[in-house]
DNA sequence: GTAATGTGTTTGATTACTCAAACATTGAGC
DNA sequence: GCTCAATGTTTGAGTAATCAAACACATTAC
């Protein structure tokens, strides 16, 4: 079998593995994998704002599914919907204090995760698949 | 950011997006990439048949997943239900001959999308890559 | 200005999964 | 041989995401 295809099949099915474990992980703060990803895309950007358009590229979900996604966000204060006054078609999310805080809680114990699913790894090592994800357009 | 836990992330972010485009390829013959998995790990065990568990866990889905799953590729007759006569619980699964073909076919556009997924690695940079992606388990 | 086209978001219908509970069968201990 | 716990699979109910179509607003060209 072609290298690469291994190496595409490989990666995903780490990545499946992973996420269903970090999706244990942070159920115990009430949010899935996919909401952290959420909170943590809005935590990095600039004024903690973003289009919806721009949020589903960054975790990698239709518009559509960014919609159903923050409904029950905002509902429950993570987050919280602006107007852009300049274009009234785009719908600006921000991440709310509340969300802040268990974006900060959330951190932590998927830090702690990290570690036990990387153990096998020397820090050189991280820092090199580290690039190599990059390299690969991550 | 912690490194460890921005390389949970990355290889997250990696893998969605891979997955996605993957989905929409083979969805030209008719499967999908979960599907593909599934004959993948069958074609590539010893006589195309595995225990419903085990082939569980090697695509990364539950039991109830796998017999959701499997169903449908039944029905229209890419994999076939065998049974243990020295175990009456496990349903084992084999691969039938239009699975094996379809796998044959789809694995060579997997392939191509492998190619222009990993385009900007080198062949020594997508062994490294693999290693490291085995030392973390995969 | 108004029509036509393009862009961003939401909605309706469907599919793919998950969890927890039910089933079915096995193997151990008595 | 009969319970009882353990193992493998399926089912019922619910959640998460998708696609395609609808909607809302913007922009361009006339």
């Amino acid at each position: 079998m072609d290298p690469r295809t291994a190496l595409v099949l490989q990666l995903n099915q780490l990545s499946s593995r992973s996420s269903r474990s970090l999706d244990h992980s942070l159920s115990l703060h009430g949010i899935s994998f996919t909401e952290y990803r959420v909170l943590h895309a809005l935590a990095g950007s600039a004024q903690g704002v973003l289009p919806r358009s721009e949020l589903a590229e960054r975790v990698c979900l239709t518009p559509s599914g960014v919609t159903r996604l923050l409904n029950p966000m905002e509902k429950i204060g993570l987050v919280e919907k602006h107007s852009q006054p300049r274009d009234a078609r785009v719908s600006l999310v921000g991440i709310a204090p509340a969300g802040r805080e268990i974006y900060k809680d959330a951190s932590a114990t998927l830090t702690q995760r990290s570690m036990d699913l990387t153990h096998t790894l020397g820090e050189r090592q991280v820092k090199d698949l580290s690039g190599l994800l990059s390299a690969l357009g991550a």
